[in-house]
DNA sequence: TTGATGAGAACGAATGCTCGTTCTAGTATA
DNA sequence: TATACTAGAACGAGCATTCGTTCTCATCAA
């Protein structure tokens, strides 16, 4: 419509969008109770009244960046499964998204995977209930129908398939993986496949 | 107000023992930053005075738990490596007790597993750093050397051959598997060995 | 036996500070 | 003008920690 609407909203989620990347950044390096509102009001160079106009509370900035990152994963997860079509195709590709993601996006993988979301997040799921770990178990559980693996417990399967790559992920996230994780990408995988494949 | 008046005298470590324990079950049920000393005080029926003439401060508490926790841990790793000779045993029967503890003490599971710890404990090092977790991999680590292991990376082959196992235990605490973990070993332990088997 | 002594352990009200949130005042945009 | 947004000072609830006191008990002298 006009510019003039544009610009307005483009501030707008300007606004947003800094205090939710600040509260990334910080919830992840120092984790979310040693982060005050004005650490990140400071961080984002937006001030403690537009935080609150923006969100309702703290609390509200950790859900933003939480469903923030999920939507993206879940965008992620929607192109592979468009892209490939066979389960070892879909798994390996998932795999090496992560892999890749870990590296350039570190707090983004951090937050999601390692922090404890319901100590400050007490109406979420657990992430391992989230939508991404469900599609993540949907390929899997569809490769078993279709026999392009082993029959046996989808939930054993998923996790034998990917558990590695999680834990991989983790290591290195912690710092006790030296090389980048795309290095060991054909490895890992070599190893899930041989978990799972009939 | 006459108090303690019980005919056996509390003695020193068990009131360390009952702080320490009543910091696991809170710690773990809702977070340490959700849990105040007087709560801490009020589960362990021991006085804030007592808690500090202990304790240097809230966080030597939760120190105190996680030192406990892995030196359970280790112990019981040391018994493993004693108890049995070749790689195959001696991964499946850590694997088995892990899920045994997962059941038998999930908040102790949980705690070491899935709490963030640098966040309250800077000092410490990450859990998959310390001293279990490298001993986990010293057994891979010398498996690979005897050839009872295929020759990969050891890193890779230690997440290949536990990662699983640990998903499925961190899966359990989250609530999303429902039968009792000791039922999924067998089935665990076969994917896992099949990624790491020569 | 009785009583005195001291040291370690336990007690809990009081303290002081941190940090999430609110409020009032201000500026830009439509 | 009205609406949307921003600013940052001020507030006050909550919490870790302190500290002056009390309790317990082993030891030893009388």
């Amino acid at each position: 419509m006009s510019r003039n609407v544009s610009v307005v909203s483009r501030t707008r989620t300007d606004t947003r969008e800094r205090v939710l990347t600040a509260g990334l950044r910080l919830f992840t390096r120092h984790g979310y109770f040693n982060t005050t509102t004005h650490d990140i009001a400071r961080e984002s160079r937006v001030s403690i009244g537009a935080i609150y106009h923006h969100f309702r509370d703290k609390e509200g900035i950790a859900r933003g960046v939480y469903t923030m990152l999920l939507e993206r994963m879940v965008d992620i997860i929607q192109d592979i499964h468009r892209l490939h079509s066979s389960t070892h195709d879909r798994c390996r590709a998932l795999m090496a998204v992560l892999f890749k993601l870990a590296e350039e996006e570190p707090e983004a993988m951090e937050f999601m995977l390692h922090a404890k979301h319901r100590e400050f997040l007490p109406t979420e799921t657990p992430v391992c209930s989230s939508k991404p770990f469900a599609m993540m178990r949907d390929f899997v559980r569809e490769g078993a129908q279709r026999g392009e693996i082993r029959a046996i417990d989808p939930m054993v399967a998923s996790v034998s398939l990917f558990g590695g790559a999680i834990r991989m992920i983790i290591a290195r996230l912690d710092g006790v993986v030296e090389r980048a994780l795309p290095e060991y990408l054909d490895e890992v995988w070599a190893c899930g496949w041989r978990a799972v494949a009939p």
